[in-house]
DNA sequence: TAATGCATTGTGGACAACCACAGGGAGGCT
DNA sequence: AGCCTCCCTGTGGTTGTCCACAATGCATTA
């Protein structure tokens, strides 16, 4: 179940090595990190997971490390722990979307439901978007060219506009859109627009 | 501009005073209410504007009275102002949707700020929401006919299909279908699932 | 009663989409 | 070289959409 890793960043090799133990020892997954800057650069692009970052670091704070991961639109949860953490610092933190800002010391036990809860948050997201990730995949499955034709499709164009703005025939546009229809699994412009609105 | 109100709730009456008073000398319409259960009492159900709410009261605390908001799905934006909150507390509240949490004291500026986040904050959704409500007008300008067709228009179904289900003409309903597009001020089928979608 | 709005239907033509069939060139993999 | 995928193009025909012009029956309202 928890194949999703537990990423840990903290600048306190002590830290670092008392929470991955506590971690590894119930089971997750941990990867830790010792500077912002490591852990983004080791960061596969489209990972899920949860981040616990320490707030003040050298170099990149547990905060710059957030605004980047935002920026990048990561689906990572993110999980604030911090020693001298005030309350406009949280309220800043959890009003741009992270899970939640705790204060070290915090007990195990508290530690451990945070990545819980930040966990099911996470194979949640999953689960709900089961539909979601299979017109994602099937997006994935469309060539560069299928995927110009439909999004001028989807932005109402005819196909001879279409087939204008690439220089290509009419009937080539034709075609694209129509295999666009195929692997995605509908009938109609209309259909697909509805398809990828709900996402 | 200022035309929604800032609500009050503070059981310390010097407080309660001094925030009305600055609010007023700044131009916001102001309601004062000395309990929870006062303001909640008093409260209209639709109302827009910014609950300005202390954590700590006899009886329901601003935390109660944010739940009871939640509940009722109210569109008030809430501020809370608290004396003694810690990090977990004003973590919750945020992530429960509350717009920001402030310690006391605070300064003028910053707590006058803070209200015009809030105020914009609700102005702003007003606005945003002009064209979703354009829409909702609109299509209560269509006919009961017009109606059943675009329903089925959005279903994906040609012409054809819908005059048989309807037992009318295929030129009736390019009729309907027509004043449709032309009443919600759309071009295509595509369009118009798309100002729908963004409801 | 006259006016208005709604639903209905028809003709005919221009334009667009859809489909089956058919084929060529470029680049990558085995 | 053989195979595959992607991209490109064409013909011809069916079907669907859009539009201008034209008209009728019914119900509500002024």
């Amino acid at each position: 179940m928890n194949t999703k890793p537990v990423y840990l960043v903290d600048d306190d090799a002590a830290v670092r090595d008392s929470l991955a133990l506590l971690l590894l020892s119930h089971g997750y997954t941990v990867r830790a990190f010792e500077s912002g800057e490591a852990f983004l650069a080791a960061l596969p692009p489209d990972c899920e997971g949860v981040a616990v970052l320490d707030v003040r670091m050298p170099g990149l704070s547990g905060l710059d490390v957030f605004d980047r991961l935002r920026q990048d639109d990561s689906e990572l949860i993110v999980l604030f722990l911090s020693g001298h953490g005030d309350i406009p610092m949280a309220v800043q933190a959890v009003k741009q979307g992270a899970f939640d800002f705790l204060e070290k010391p915090c007990s195990e036990q508290a530690l451990l439901e945070k990545i819980d809860d930040a966990l099911e948050v996470v194979v949640g997201r999953h689960t709900s978007r089961g539909s979601l990730t299979e017109a994602g995949k099937r997006l994935a499955t469309l060539s560069p060219r299928e995927r110009e034709v439909m999004d001028r499709v989807l932005g109402g164009k005819l196909n001879k506009q279409i087939a204008d703005e690439l220089n290509i025939a009419i009937r080539t546009v034709e075609v694209h859109r129509a295999n666009v229809f195929a692997k995605m699994g509908v009938r109609s412009a209309l259909d697909l627009a509805q398809l990828l609105a709900g996402r």
